[in-house]
Formats: C-alpha cells, structure tokens, sequence
DNA sequence: TGTACATCAGTGAACGCGCGTTCACTGATGTAC
DNA sequence: TGTACATCAGTGAACGCGCGTTCACTGATGTAC
C-alpha cells in the first residue's frame, strides 16, 4: 500500500468530523461537495470513493453528531455528584456558550427539524440515537422511578433543542438570555417538583 | 385597470398564503421559485412582480404563519374558560393532529432553525413575533405575576416547539406519542407548581 | 352605441451559475526481484 | 543494493440539470371618444 494502512479510514474519518460541525453551522443545505471536501482540505472529486452520496455523508455527520453529545454529556457528569449531574447537562446545555457556538454543540437544534423530511433510514437512526440519549439523562435521575425519569428527561431534551433554537434566533441579546434562562428554570422546577424531591437551592 | 381593482393585491396573498403552507412543509429550501408559484396556480415569471427575491417570500411566508398561529391560539382560548385557556393551547399544540399536519401547523418547528441563520432583518421580524406569541401565552396564566407568566410561556413554547420537531423525527409512533406526552406533563407541572398555586391533583 | 387604444398581470424562453456526480488521470509509495 | 512495476488515495475537467432571475411579449379588460 502507498500510505500507512490507516490512511484512508482517518481521510474519511476527517472528512466526517469536519462536515459535522460545518453542516450544524450552516444548515443541511448549507454547504455544497467542494465546500465540504474544502474543509477536509481535499478535492471534490475523491469524494464518492468515500460515500455513497452526499446525503449519505449529511446522515453520517449527524449520526457522529449525536453520540458525541453524549460523550459530552458523559464527561461533564463525571465531574460533579450524583445528585448535580442531570442539572450540570442543563446548565451547560443552556448557556451563552453553547448558544454561540453552534459548530461544536449539539446537533439537534440545528438539523432535526430536517430529519423530519429525510429517508426512512435516517429517521431509524435519529430514533435509536435518540432514544440513547434519553436513557443516558434519565440515568442521571436516579431518585425517579424509570418512567418519571424517561418522560422528565425526554421534555428536557425537547426544552433544551427548542430553547437554544430560539435563543440563536432573535438577535436582541437580553431576550435570548431570558429564553435560556425560561428553559432552566422550567426544567429544574418540573425535575424537582414531581416526586418530592428538594427544591433547588440556589443559582450558583 | 384590467382587472378588479384588488386583483392583484389578492393574487399576491394567495401566493404568500400557499408558500406558507409549501414551505412549512418542505422546508426553508424544499421549495423552487416554479414550485412555489405552481402552488398558487401561476408561471415562475410572474413571480419578481410581486417579490423582490426568493428570500424575500420565505420570510414573508414565515411572518405571515407566525401572525397566524397567534390568531389560532386566540380562537381557541375563546372556547374554555380563562382557567383553561393556557392548557387548551397547550393540549392543541402537543397533539398527534398538529404533529401530522405540518403544512397547516405552527411554523417554529419547520423553520426555526433557518431564521437563525438568516438576514438580520428576518431575525428581527422573527423577534418581534416571537415576543408576541409569548406576551399572548402568558396572559392565558392571570394568576402568576407577569414575570412568572412570561417566564412560563417562554419555556412552554420552546418546550412545544422542540416537542414537535423530534415526535416528527421519529417513526416509531409509540415513542413519537411519549414525546408529546412529556412535553404536555412538563409544561403543565410547571405551569401548576411554580407560585403555590394548587398542585396538579387527581381528585377533580 | 361601437371601435381604437392603453394598461398591466401573467407568460415562457433564455441567461449564467453552481450543484451533485462521473471518470480518466496523476504521482507518491510499497513490493518484487 | 537499485530498478521496474503495481497500487490506489486523491485530482480536476467535464456532464447534465435545476436553480434564481430577467425580459420581451401576450391578451383580457377598462377607458376615451
């Protein structure tokens, strides 16, 4: 072989990574071929001997996407107590930071609604993934039963896309702080309010 | 004039009216100019006559459908008493029907996410009736302060909104239902807990 | 009244352009001997 | 060891196509006389 065997695996690997924050940046319609190989910093014309399409490759970027939030997710509850984690996903979630820096956040705020109108497959595979994601923030709920955790961590994650979409949205600065502090104050008063648990203390 | 003299005027709404519900569907790039004015039963020529872009439609399109929804909002809380009102919304919003019927549904959902991405002129439209949609939600909650009211109704429309957008995204109609299920259960236990109004209750 | 003309909403051919995709080619490297 | 050959990741010209936009034209109707 002409290069390390690797070689190839680590080019699409690459190609994958790059496309996944471009595409959250500027949409799925956002960026062309050239545009994404550019960002590999590659030519176009390799492209189809790494996939099958173009689309192929958006449904691939987002799926990485996805299992990298989790990742993420994953990381940051590590860092604090139990009984802080479900509130430190929010908190991050929910910040000036990840508001403004759409290429490394989330992948939800910026392509689900486009899942809605992709294939079959895609939309099996945002299912599985994220269904992932709720049992990953579910268990951060360890004083629920399963089932409270599941529904308190599924309209979470709905509160958190649908904030951060709006908070990107408006321009006026002050209101797209008050959208994502409306989104953190709904979710903690519903995760702490429905089984007895004790009320938040205070913002730190 | 050759025509009656709001001929034009009104061939002009049909097209905005039409795109609106074309590109709610399809999305904020689903649509061509051809496709667009085939909608409204006309050739592409004519199109520049009464637009000055694309663009410019899309964005018509989007204010119009926000303008809309409100109207909707208000002609349901018009049915049920003022203590209902707020659920009533919220019930109407989080419904298989409104999930399924993207083209004649809210357009937050479809086409949020665009707007960030937008003109700034189309985000400050976009702010204004974001505003507004949350001053005409809160004043459905007369029993919570204003800012509670306007905090309540900010994260329940981004709660909806986001609801809505992942239920389309998946397939599996179980869990698409569970999605809209926790949505309604979010908003409505934090509706009832926040200012020591009465708890939810399962007496009644 | 009937006829000639002006108006202008809507038509459809044409434009240059960028898109996704294909393919013959290049050239750096590993392998054979 | 040096040389010839095989491999194949990546290149860039070319394709047909549909896009947004422009513009000369059409033809139904209102108006003037």
């Amino acid at each position: 072989m002409r290069y390390v065997k690797d070689h190839k695996d680590r080019t699409r690997k690459r190609i994958v990574e790059r496309a996944s924050r471009g595409l959250r940046q500027k949409g799925a319609n956002g960026l062309s071929v050239v545009a994404l190989m550019k960002l590999a910093a590659l030519t176009h014309g390799g492209f189809y001997s790494h996939f099958a399409s173009r689309d192929a490759l958006v449904v691939e970027a987002f799926a990485t996407a996805m299992d990298k939030t989790v990742s993420r997710w994953m990381q940051l509850t590590r860092a604090v107590p139990a009984d802080k984690r479900f509130d430190a996903i929010v908190v991050a979630y929910l910040s000036g930071r990840h508001r403004d820096d759409q290429a490394h956040g989330c992948v939800l705020p910026s392509l689900a609604a486009d899942i809605g109108r992709s294939t079959k497959k895609a939309r099996s595979t945002f299912e599985k993934k994220l269904q992932a994601m709720i049992e990953m923030v579910a268990y951060q709920l360890p004083n629920k039963s399963p089932d409270a955790a599941r529904q308190i961590a599924t309209s979470a994650i709905a509160t958190m896309m649908g904030s951060i979409v709006l908070a990107r949205a408006v321009g006026n600065d002050r209101f797209s702080g008050d959208i994502l502090q409306a989104g953190r104050t709904a979710i903690r008063t519903h995760a702490d309010g429905e089984t007895g648990n004790a009320r938040p203390t205070n913002e730190h």
